[in-house]
DNA sequence: ACGCCAAGGTGACATTGTCACTGAGGCCTC
DNA sequence: GAGGCCTCAGTGACAATGTCACCTTGGCGT
């Protein structure tokens, strides 16, 4: 598939002029991930900027004992900061990045990247702003990892896991490495949930049974 | 004091040509604060870029239970871009700076801001450095609050606080607030330390008996 | 039927967080 | 210097969370 003109798709680009969008296009690559690859990590890291285009990436951090934890994920239309922070940088660090789904991406090389930030103003505040909403991301991060019941922010990520649906395929694990917790613990509240009729639970699968007292218990601070 | 020269002090304007400094001098402004003063926090968001030409800047962030964690330090020569995030984003948040000695920071305009990041490539690259450092520095504070054991985190600490020194003088409440914790749970891994005459303890105040075993235990992941 | 493996359950224990109190030191005023 | 009032620190009980070792179950392939 080759993408007819993704400069559309990001706030940074889509009010360049025309011809400025039209050089990004020569320079640009489009890069495709399948689901479950790593797009980037401590082995693999990219040299250009990236941001992306369709489908959804996974930021996650581990530690040396194998727990996990979720920093943030990126959507389409966002731009994946932690590269470039890393790159310009240059220190080791032991996130990584996993396609959740499919993935598009547009890289740029440094110099394309480079002018643009120069001499456009647009892209120059969507990349700052891209900066801007990671960091703040990672401080609700700390503040939810630092100050947070457990109960309380499995509550908030089963709700926000399930959308709009009352069903979710995740294991136990998967959910400890969202909130960089260990599966027994994850386990422990699922089951109390379960008991409270907030939930059922089949293997591999949770269905919530009751939405409003579980945002309740996911609001009460 | 009038400051002579500032634009020597940071190695995001110390390269730039005669004249645009001579620029940056005329439209920036420079600014103190008071040992102990609130330099920025949700009540108090600064609408200009802000440098550090001398001083130190404590980031912390603060729970509703009235907890506390320190979430990096700004030293001079540096850009505080947690203000500008927040600008940029303009969304709330609840962390706030603190200056730890007296403070003498440089504060531009952002129209300014602009067009230099726009003209001068070491200007911006000096910016997104900034950024990416805070970026960084948030995943360590992700990864020690996560996974750390709270006996190393405070070894850590109190060696980093302590510097060159062998005494410090800090109270336990201080500390929990760097690490995030409670005072109780401080003062127990203290008098733990205190047994193994690692330190010693006197009212608000702690001195490193055995500086070796304590990095020991600070390295022991 | 059999073995294998991922998912999940369980109990014991260690670490950390919370709460309610207590005591100790320093500083002020009278 | 006696009393009062702070901040700082100690303590015990308990709750929440993390760790470890081991077990059970369900599904899948052969």
């Amino acid at each position: 598939m080759s993408i007819e003109d993704w400069t559309e798709s990001f706030v940074g680009t889509r009010n360049l002029p025309r011809n400025v969008r039209d050089k990004l296009l020569r320079e640009a690559r489009v890069v495709k991930f399948a689901k479950g690859t790593e797009v980037f990590g401590p082995e693999n890291i990219p040299d250009s900027l990236m941001f992306l285009y369709s489908g959804c990436i996974r930021v996650s951090q581990s530690s040396e004992s194998g727990r996990e934890i979720v920093l943030y994920r990126v959507e389409a239309g966002e731009s994946c900061v932690l590269t470039t922070a890393c790159m310009l940088s240059e220190e080791a660090y032991n996130a990584e990045g996993v396609a959740e789904t499919e993935v598009v991406a547009i890289t740029l090389p440094k110099p394309s990247f480079n002018r643009l930030a120069s001499e456009e103003d647009s892209f120059r505040a969507f990349v700052f702003q891209a900066y801007s909403r990671r960091l703040i991301d990672l401080l609700r991060v700390v503040d939810d990892v630092a100050f947070g019941r457990m109960d309380v922010r499995l509550a908030q990520r089963l709700l926000d896991l399930a959308g709009d649906d009352q069903q979710l395929k995740v294991t136990h694990q998967t959910l400890a490495g969202e909130l960089g917790t260990a599966r027994e613990v994850v386990s422990r509240i699922l089951n109390d949930f379960q008991k409270r009729n907030l939930i059922g639970q089949t293997r591999g699968q949770i269905s919530i049974l009751n939405m409003s007292e579980l945002k309740h218990l996911a609001e009460s601070v």
